[in-house]
RNA sequence: GCCGAAGUGGCGGAACUGGUAGACGCGCACGACUCAAAAUCGUGUAUCGAAAGGUGUGUGGGUUCGAUUCCCACCUUCGGUACCA
């Protein structure tokens, strides 16, 4: 009988759905293991060859360990939101639902021809209510905590409210003076709910915040960096601009060492942990606090000046980069922040901006609609009445009534001010805004000295810098701040003005690609000097780019003996160099090594580089002249995208005065969120008459009436919502009580085994961590780690193919082994109707489908089917009479006409063959090309163990005959090697194993069911469907998936004798079998008389005589 | 640049802990069966050489009785990352 695999694989598909043999409980005995394929999102274009890779590996996995005797979870889901569906609807009007469901279905068919023993009735779907329900109640979770930093892990606000109640946050190490001004368990109590609100806004994990993002209006939504080429959308490639959004964040960077440290015990690549690693980017380092000395004329003497407008359309600088920036600033006066606090919000029926650009001065805060101007002066403006009075004339010049407090009038006498305020306001009319001159809005270009904070004081400025080297600090002789830092306008003394602003203007104009490829140090002089704490030196402050604003502090002290970068700096632009480390002990260190004995350091001088860190970072803090800090790359997680397919946020706005416009500036928007009740999720995405975006940077939800009449946030969550808990409710996808039952978590507990694509290394991956982490701190589950042991499964590549067509002639294909244009004759020419092959000019590569050719022969009828403009295209063929066709390996993409659909090989080969022939390929987590060469191979193996079974006759040949030793030896030398292979996903060598074993039983002619059935179930979780056949004929009526794995039988495996391989000098020159137990005495005698040995020797005695038992014999002479 | 992975026949790859390099499969060649073809089965297949023997795992060195495996330097390819102080 022949085997016919699409009969046998439509039969018992049928069968396991039925009998639901791959449903799996928690009530069981057994140990657990869960087994997890990446979460696929389905799209429209199907599953192509390379996608099944990692299922069928997990698949066989899975599949083994339940024979072992495991209970595994081995489920499969979608993460069913995203954008393709959705720039699908708003070219077609689908709705995204209709689109995802049609591709899930697809996909769906397309897993099931394959075999795969997931548990369909735990299927989830990202895009279901019933599940976002609980991504959303995930999420105020989130809202709702805080990350306690002294207990070093997520609380619920409770806790903190409690702490505020009753002690404030005085002397908090938690407290950060950027966020808000200290204050006392008093006044916390005395605070308005918007005041609370706005403070505890610091601590929520996710949170709201100001963030200038990447705006791709043609999409109308923000993009990563990574979504980013050359300044343009990567898809569509529409322009990018920079715009304040506001926006979702999720506080992950409290957890950064813990992601970091939770790294150690996971059994992960060690390329895929350095990429989390690279990616948190943690360094060790210092503050320090370099004095700057007032330039001359101080800034304050040059009065207000305009810089380039360097902050627009640059795409480099992160929303997050952004907002550690402004942390980086200099602190608002607490004046400032204590009116802030009750101006903002409407609180005194009016609306107020803050820092607010009007003409050429940034005033510090304005209620436009009245023209009011509220100035909070500090004592430097005792000194500079004069000027005051100036940008007092000129503000009333523009329609607007200007009101001045000292910061010890508004500290001491709050109330008393805002008295003031408001009876002032009350008294004017509407401002006339015919005097107001057109781009008020824009704050971008223009800085006030005066209206900084940072001038407040008596006109003394500090420059921090960060460093992982503060050992180096007496070679440091020049300052370098990033051309974006705010101090750059300050430092400029007047003659080096033109340099800065050409420099400026320099960097502005510079496009990404051109600063990063860029190894050359450029930089301009500020004309300002710092002092060295240390060496107590002037040195100068430069700007450069290479410095950038976003990391540390976006200032560096320049160490040219000892970096790369500021060594080449220093050598272009003449600057001092001053040696600190004798490197002379350790030849062969580069300049960044951190080793050797300190000089010209002072009291560090002889110091090892380890001990001098040590040494001065204790002197830094003493003299508290700086602080030991550390530092990381990663920043916060933007959690809002302004797009349609995604999960709505549970939350409303308590709406504060008018509703806000999306591109807010800082403090315009004064909403506060409010959490929805829990009883009332899932809250559900709504139908929108478009799916487009309003245009003005809100999202398509906004365009939904009765959304907004509700308040509810217009925003949704990003993709990587949905996936970073899917694994959890596998455990328990039906619950409509919680996000998984505990004691089902319990049982549960975290994937074992986790198989996907290296691409999610930093994204989900790390994104997964930390929410697991979150649920671990509030005990909703057991495991700090979501996935126990993750392995990358390569990429399986396209085989490109390509014909080439002459560019004068569209219609005529050169065969790739005649593009030199040799020897063609004048009958060839003159079939194409041309006198020369010159004619034909350049020939230029396309893309054939891969369907059409077979061994690089281009299948010409077919290519001419293809396309109406191939109809009649004519061949120039190779002397073979044969089209032949060029060929490359590529990504697996529709565009390349590569794509091979597993549909095409099952239907020729069946999925056995499939999928034996997919791990046969090579080692899963290596890339390789898709090649179907090799197939037959396969196909050939599967068909050889069919007639093990029956004749081609179609009679069973099955005997109860008792096998021999040497048939039982082969049986479980081939169990042995199996098992071990697959606990090490070596699927390749397994497959190789079961062809030894066919092969072997088939030269001895052994058709014995006492080795054959073991075989059958061992062969089972590779090829589900030929098994499950040929069990049910060995007279099984249970299926061979519920069967045990065979125990393997050492005692057949001990070997008495082994054939040594005997070498001269690490040569094989002669083979000899020996018993086992043979002493070496005996073996050495015997070896040396042999005669091809003797010929070696000469009979003398070697100068050595090795021997490896059970390896190798090895005789030097 | 930095971090990581990898370089082995005509091709995919094997050799897991330093112990017979090239398992297994493809392809190719020859043979058997057949009127013939397909299918199937068998034999051979790193390379130079008639043979003895020599040479061979990206290149050059080293350690070792013995190195694809360990060490040093370099080259190439792929992936990640990017002026991170």
């Amino acid at each position: 009988m022949e085997y016919k695999f699409s009969e046998i694989e439509e039969k018992w598909k049928r069968f396991w759905a039925e009998k639901e043999i791959y449903k799996v409980t928690e009530n069981s005995s057994k140990p657990k293991y869960y087994v997890l394929d990446m979460f696929p999102y389905p799209s429209g274009a199907g599953l192509h060859v390379g996608h099944p890779l990692g299922y069928v590996a997990s698949d066989i996995y899975a599949r083994y360990k339940r024979l072992k005797g495991f209970n595994v979870l081995h489920p499969m889901g979608f993460d069913a939101f995203g954008l393709p569906a959705e720039q699908y609807a708003i070219e077609t009007g689908t709705h995204p639902a209709v689109t995802t469901e049609k591709a899930i279905k697809r996909y769906r068919e397309q897993l099931d021809k394959i075999g795969f023993s997931f548990d369909w009735s735990r299927a989830v779907k990202t895009s279901d209510p019933s599940y976002y329900k609980w991504t959303q109640w995930i999420f105020l979770k989130l809202f709702g905590s805080w990350y306690n930093r002294e207990l070093n892990k997520a609380e619920p606000l409770a806790s903190l409210i409690q702490k505020f109640e009753t002690s404030g946050c005085m002397e908090w190490s938690q407290h950060d003076k950027n966020d808000h001004p200290e204050f006392t368990a008093q006044e916390w109590m005395s605070f308005s709910h918007e005041q609370k609100e706005g403070i505890l806004m610091y601590y929520r994990l996710a949170f709201l915040s100001y963030a200038e993002v990447n705006w791709c209006a043609a999409l109308g939504t923000v993009l990563a960096n990574d979504e980013i080429k050359d300044g343009k959308s990567e898809r569509g490639g529409y322009p990018v601009e920079r715009k304040r959004m506001r926006q979702w964040f999720l506080r992950i960077t409290e957890y950064s060492d813990r992601l970091l440290e939770g790294l150690e015990k996971l059994d992960w690549s060690e390329s895929m942990k350095d990429m989390q690693r690279n990616w948190i980017g943690r360094s060790e380092g210092a503050l320090i606090d370099f004095r700057v000395l007032t330039p001359s004329p101080s800034p304050k003497e040059r009065g207000t000046y305009v810089v380039p407008n360097f902050m627009n359309g640059r795409a480099d600088v992160s929303a997050q980069n952004i907002i550690h920036a402004k942390s980086n600033r200099q602190n608002p006066t607490k004046a400032e922040a204590v009116l802030w606090e009750e101006l903002r919000g409407n609180k005194l029926g009016f609306k107020f901006r803050r820092q607010h650009l009007i003409d050429k001065y940034i005033v510090d805060f304005v209620c436009l609609e009245k023209g009011l101007v509220v100035e909070a002066d500090g004592s430097i403006h005792a000194l500079t009445k004069e000027e005051d009075a100036i940008r007092t004339s000129v503000l009333v010049e523009k329609g607007f009534h200007v009101i001045r407090f000292t910061n010890d009038e508004i500290l001491n006498s709050t109330k008393g001010v805002l008295e003031q305020i408001k009876t002032k306001l009350e008294s004017l009319g509407d401002r006339n805004t015919a005097l107001i001159s057109g781009d008020e809005d824009d704050t971008s270009g223009i800085i006030n000295p005066e209206a900084l904070s940072s001038a407040e004081g008596l006109g003394e400025e500090h420059l921090k810098v960060f460093t992982t080297r503060p050992d180096t600090i007496f070679g440091a002789t020049f300052l370098v701040i990033a051309p974006e830092h705010d101090l750059v306008t300050w430092l400029t003394t007047p003659e080096q003005k033109t340099e800065i602003d050409n420099y400026i203007t320099y960097v502005k104009s510079r496009t990404d690609v051109e600063r990063q490829q860029e190894k050359r140090v450029t930089g301009a002089f500020t004309g300002s000097y710092a002092i060295n704490p240390f060496s107590g030196e002037q040195i100068p402050v430069w700007i450069a780019e290479y410095v950038l604003a976003g990391y540390g502090t976006g200032a560096i002290m320049a160490v040219p003996a000892d970096d790369e970068r500021d060594k080449k700096f220093a050598e272009k632009s003449g600057l001092p160099i001053v040696e600190i480390i004798d490197k002379s002990m350790h030849p062969g260190a580069t300049i960044e090594d951190k080793v050797g004995k300190m000089i010209n350091s002072d009291f560090l001088n002889g110091l090892e580089v380890k001990d001098a860190i040590k040494k001065i970072l204790d002197k830094i803090e003493e003299l508290g002249i700086g602080e030991r800090k550390v530092n990381y790359r990663q920043r916060d997680a933007s959690y809002s995208r302004q797009r349609y397919w995604g999960e709505p946020f549970p939350i409303r706005y308590e709406i504060v005065g008018k509703a806000d416009a999306a591109f807010a500036d800082e403090g315009e928007s004064n909403d506060i969120p409010i959490p929805l009740d829990v009883a009332s999720l899932p809250l559900v995405l709504p139908e929108v008459s478009s799916y487009k975006p309003t245009g003005d940077g809100k999202a398509p939800l906004a365009n939904n009436a009765d959304w907004l009449k509700n308040g509810y946030e217009t925003d949704i969550m990003p993709g990587y919502a949905g996936s970073s808990w899917y694994f959890l409710r596998y455990m328990d996808p039906h619950n409509p009580e919680v996000f998984a039952a505990k004691d089902k978590i319990d049982y549960w507990q975290n994937v074992d085994l986790y198989l996907g694509g290296s691409e999610h290394a930093v994204g989900h991956l790390l994104y997964a961590r930390l929410w697991h982490k979150f649920l671990f701190d509030l005990g909703y589950v057991g495991t700090d780690e979501p996935f126990k042991k993750l392995v990358n499964q390569g990429m399986i590549q396209g085989v490109s193919k390509f014909v080439y067509r002459s560019a004068n002639r569209p219609d005529v294909f050169v065969s790739q082994t005649r593009l030199e244009g040799k020897d063609v004759t004048t009958d060839e020419l003159a079939a194409l109707g041309i006198q020369s092959f010159d004619e034909l000019g350049a020939l230029s590569e396309i893309h054939a489908d891969v369907s059409f050719v077979e061994d690089g022969v281009l299948d010409i009828e077919a290519f001419k089917k293809w396309r109406t403009d191939y109809t009649k295209a004519k061949f120039l063929l190779s002397a073979d009479g044969k089209y032949h066709c060029g060929s490359a390996v590529e990504k697996m993409s529709k565009s390349k006409y590569n794509v091979v659909n597993p549909d095409d090989v099952i239907g020729k080969y069946g999925a056995d063959c499939f999928r034996m022939f997919e791990m046969f390929l090579g080692p899963l987590e290596q890339s390789k090309p898709w090649d179907d060469k090799g197939i037959s191979g396969v196909y050939n193996f599967l068909r050889k163990f069919w007639r093990l079974f029956y004749s081609d006759g179609g009679e069973w040949k099955v005997t109860n005959d008792e096998p021999t030793a040497a048939e039982y030896k082969i049986l479980h030398k081939t169990l042995k090697k199996v098992s071990e292979d697959i606990e090490r996903l070596a699927f390749n060598t397994c497959v190789s194993s079961f062809m030894i074993c066919v092969n072997e039983l088939g030269s001895l002619n052994c058709h014995k069911k006492k080795v054959l059935e073991p075989l059958v179930i061992a062969l089972a979780p590779l090829a589900p469907f030929i098994t499950e056949e040929l069990w049910a004929a060995l007279g099984n009526s249970s299926s061979v998936h519920l069967a045990s794995f065979p125990t393997i039988e050492e005692q057949y495996l001990v070997e008495n004798s082994f054939d040594y391989p005997v070498s001269i000098n690490g040569k094989v020159r002669a083979q000899v079998a020996f018993a086992l137990d043979l002493a070496q005495e005996e073996i050495k005698q015997q070896v040396l008389a042999l005669e091809q040995i003797q010929k070696w020797t000469n009979g003398a005695e070697p100068k050595k005589f090795i021997f490896v038992k059970g390896k190798i014999i090895n005789v030097v002479v």
